[in-house]
DNA sequence: TTAAGATGTGAATATAAGTTCACATGACCT
DNA sequence: AGGTCATGTGAACTTATATTCACATCTTAA
């Protein structure tokens, strides 16, 4: 019955990920340590070995979704020709990650987490805050290289950009009905391209 | 010390509205019967005179929830002129609400409200479905006045709308550096309405 | 005015969850 | 091989919270 013997790092980083789907699939709610310990093969205490207690496996896993949701831009970024290209294909990454049930980004974004004590809510601030930046850097690009009109600023672009990916993340967890996700980030970028193309 | 004898329709509604306020400031997690007890002048176990539990609590919140948000789309259909100045007036709505720090709607649609047992789940999705469709009735009307491009369905574009409030509601819970929500309105209304304008 | 029913209160109960601790066990080094 | 330390386990403890219940008090109608 006993599990294996891992050292803290890897122990860290398993719970932190599960953490991340446990609040992605149930809520802040239904994240607890029972569940977490399980998840992971531990036994509820073995998780205080690795962690001082339930806040600081929340900021790990934080981090961890920060790093993920930053390489993400990085990876569309390099991908990509240009910064017109990197937003779609951005997009087109976000949509695959919501549809294979992997939406932990936007559930984790809007959910709960931000709702804690200060320190818990200024780090998802940040989190957010360094995502649009990240989407407002592409967008510069794109303004200086004239493939997106120059006169709106680039922050307000990258929030549009943004919010093109939450509805969908909240429909998509409709059960029944399908909802084509493919169909429906094919159309809005459509949208978008046409409201930041130069006139 | 003894609180008012009033009448369980209105304790319901006062008790509906706290718990809406509780939940949009402190999060799922915040929203206790203590601090709603508290929060309209009762003992938590008087909360039990006027519903089962707190399951009722919450769907009565939701309800209460979702005919607010629903008159806000009449309102701005009934205030405006035609089908655009109705998403104008609709978006300016929205951005008065969170600037006053009611962000209710939009922090409680993506919030682990939604990540409860299935009914409750399937409840905020109908909700949100009705106001995508409600969106998506002026869009269609605004498409076939012509003053909406036709070739992009009304639902997407109803989707696209939802969009450009959700992030702004996150952002504007951010302390310290003030975020002109009005500024960010005009101009993300701006990308919009360039977006869905006919060729 | 008074009986009856509705509403409010405080104490008690039950359960769920976070945390601690003493002990067991496996890994690693000498 | 043996010792040491990190990791895992099960039980106990504590706290928070939902809920129930007996009793108090107010309202209403005959």
């Amino acid at each position: 019955m006993a599990a294996d013997k891992l050292s803290t790092q890897v122990r860290q980083e398993q719970i932190a990920g599960a953490a991340l789907d446990l609040i992605a699939s149930r809520g802040l709610q239904g994240f607890n340590i029972d569940r977490l310990a399980k998840s992971v093969g531990l036994v509820p205490s073995a998780i205080y070995r690795h962690f001082d207690g339930k806040e600081q496996v929340l900021r790990a896993a934080l981090s961890m979704f920060r790093d993920r949701l930053y390489s993400l831009v990085e990876e569309a970024r390099d991908e990509a020709d240009g910064p017109l290209e990197a937003l779609e294909l951005l997009l087109v990454k976000h949509a695959r990650l919501i549809a294979g049930h992997k939406a932990v980004p936007h559930i984790l974004m809007c959910s709960d987490v931000a709702a804690g004590d200060e320190s818990r809510r200024a780090k998802v601030q940040r989190i957010f805050g360094g995502y649009i930046d990240r989407v407002g850097a592409i967008v510069r690009e794109g303004q200086r290289s004239g493939v997106i009109r120059g006169d709106v600023d680039a922050r307000t672009i990258a929030l549009m950009f943004a919010g093109m990916i939450q509805p969908a993340a909240l429909l998509s967890r409709a059960k029944g009905r399908g909802f084509d996700m493919n169909a429906h980030v094919r159309r809005v970028w459509r949208l978008f391209e046409r409201g930041v193309r130069p006139e």
